[in-house]
RNA sequence: GCCCUCAUCGUCUAGAGGCCCAGGACGCCGCCCUUUCAAGGCGGUAGCACGGGUUCGAAUCCCGUUGGGGGCACCA
């Protein structure tokens, strides 16, 4: 096989897409595995639905998940430009070419003509598709004739036994729809789509075109397009389509998950996300989940791949997110911990300190880094920030049990040192020994007056790590509130 | 409506004719551990869409039905 050269080619039309990410990990699984390139183009030939914002964000998602391309935008390669808008003079030949041998044809039909075409054609339940009013006619000859524009588009004339299957590396034989004459160039001098993938993927040597599943139906349009240009077809690997909870394609407006950005927010780690995406579709090759992006791109194989599309179940990616979570060093989970509250708000030196003590406590309870920021937050709160949640105080610190807190607090101030263990023994000693307590009707009202809830960290050490006064303060305002 | 495509537990999947009255994982339920919550350990729940073939034998092959998904733009 030649070294392959794959790209991923997403279209910066808004939030990064998590299918941008899908594919490109697969396609750099599958050009790692071989030694191959890996590259990156952007389609960005829809002037209307163009975002300026887009593009950096989409360099900037697949940095954090590590899927960093050869060749592309910002670190150049031999095939530059790697925007297609930077493109336009390289696809003019290719259209006049298509014309000339008469595979291309001018059209001046409205975009209202076409609509009402459209919809006769529907509702006399035709196949649809475009009716050739132009074909052959020139300019004057096709104005007489009304619903015209005086700027005109190139279609394909396709013909009446247009090559309709393909082998895909995934499917086999695939066979795939007639088209109808699809533009190929628009009225604003930008390519469509299906001529621009055609050239650039030539020209930039692509051997393999891996890219969702709902390109098949347009794959016989690029064949054509291919042999009308005395091209080389690459191979062609249509993957499946990941799917909203009711099975639809995943869309933004379904699921927040589909845009990509939304798990760097919710505090997901990319080498997780990444071991998700990968078991996505795929069936992984040893007895493990746990399946590291270099696992995955040393044993990448296309029969693995499936063709069903798998439903996004966030669940599993949860459970595979904790997992990843406690596989980091303390240390490293504590930065990890820091820089995702530094990502949403400045954080001062001594919160900062706090959240690296209190990171510990928290690594092994919790699933994403946005719990774990949370569950720290009764540290880093300030005095007139932190509030005792108002159902956890109810049950925990009901007068019936203020001489819990008032004994515990009495205990504390006796302590001569500020440690875990020692509060501890002295907790112990007063309430379940002294009050004759149980452990968990001991030390729930202390917890929800250090901390504000009934669910936390570690309580002792959780102390320890607020400090003394802050710990003693927290109490009396309990006492006072009850 | 037309064309294409797919079909194993709720979800992700293993299974390429006998190893499967279907295995793993997540979730869920129970128990253990336990200062809360987790983590961890142990156990449990649940599936080959349906109907015909082919075959000594089918989750695996064929046909049909049903169901899902995609496409039918001067969007990608």
């Amino acid at each position: 096989m030649k070294t392959p050269r794959v790209r991923v080619a997403p279209s910066p039309t808004g939030d990064p897409h998590v299918g941008t990410a899908y594919m490109s990990l697969f396609n750099l699984g599958f050009a790692r595995r071989h030694g191959g390139q890996f590259v990156l183009r952007i389609e960005d030939t829809d002037r209307a639905r163009f975002r300026a914002d887009s593009e950096q964000q989409i360099f900037d998602m697949l940095r954090w998940l590590d899927l960093q391309w050869d060749e592309g935008p910002e670190v150049g390669g031999p095939y530059a430009p790697y925007r297609q808008s930077e493109r336009l003079d390289t696809y003019r030949p290719f259209v006049d070419q298509l014309l000339a041998d008469g595979h291309a044809y001018h059209c001046w039909c409205s975009s209202e003509r076409l609509a009402e075409m459209r919809e006769k054609q529907r509702a006399e339940k035709l196949p649809t598709g475009y009716d050739r009013l132009c074909v052959g006619k020139t300019a004057e000859e096709r104005q007489a004739l009304g619903g015209a524009t005086d700027t005109p588009v190139v279609r394909m004339l396709i013909p009446d036994d247009p090559p309709l299957t393909f082998t895909d590396v995934i499917r086999g034989e695939v066979s795939a729809p007639r088209p109808d004459d699809q533009v190929i160039l628009k009225a604003d001098g930008f390519p469509t789509y299906h001529l621009a993938v055609v050239v650039d993927d030539h020209l930039m040597g692509i051997t393999h075109v891996v890219r969702g599943e709902e390109w098949i139906s347009s794959t016989p349009k690029h064949v054509l397009l291919y042999r009308w240009l005395g091209l080389d077809e690459p191979a062609f690997a249509h993957m499946p389509l990941l799917r909203n909870t009711d099975k639809s394609k995943i869309s933004k407006r379904k699921n927040p998950a589909a845009r990509l950005t939304w798990f760097r927010e919710q505090g997901y780690l990319p080498e997780a996300l990444l071991n998700f995406l990968a078991l996505l579709g795929y069936g992984q090759p040893g007895e493990s989940e746990i399946f590291p992006f270099a696992e995955f791109s040393a044993s990448f194989e296309w029969s693995r791949v499936n063709t069903v599309g798998p439903v996004f179940d966030l669940k599993k990616l949860d459970w595979l997110n904790g997992h990843y979570i406690r596989a980091l060093s303390v240390d490293e989970f504590a930065d990890r911990v820091v820089e995702f509250v530094a990502r949403e708000r400045e954080i001062a030196a001594d919160a900062v300190a706090l959240l690296r003590a209190g990171a510990p406590l928290v690594q092994e309870r919790t699933d994403t880094l946005a719990q774990g920021a949370a569950m720290l937050s009764f540290l880093v709160a300030g005095d007139d920030e932190f509030a005792v949640d108002e159902a956890a105080a109810a049950k925990q610190l009901a007068p019936d049990q203020q001489p819990t807190v008032t004994t515990a607090l009495a205990a504390l101030e006796a302590l001569p040192a500020w440690s875990a263990a020692a509060i501890e023994q002295a907790l112990r000693d007063s309430l379940v020994e002294g009050l004759g307590l149980k452990p968990k009707f001991a030390f729930g009202p202390v917890r929800v007056a250090i901390t504000g809830s009934t669910v936390s960290p570690p309580l002792f050490e959780s102390m320890e790590i607020l400090g003394r006064e802050r710990s003693l303060a927290r109490l009396r305002a309990a006492i006072t509130a009850g």
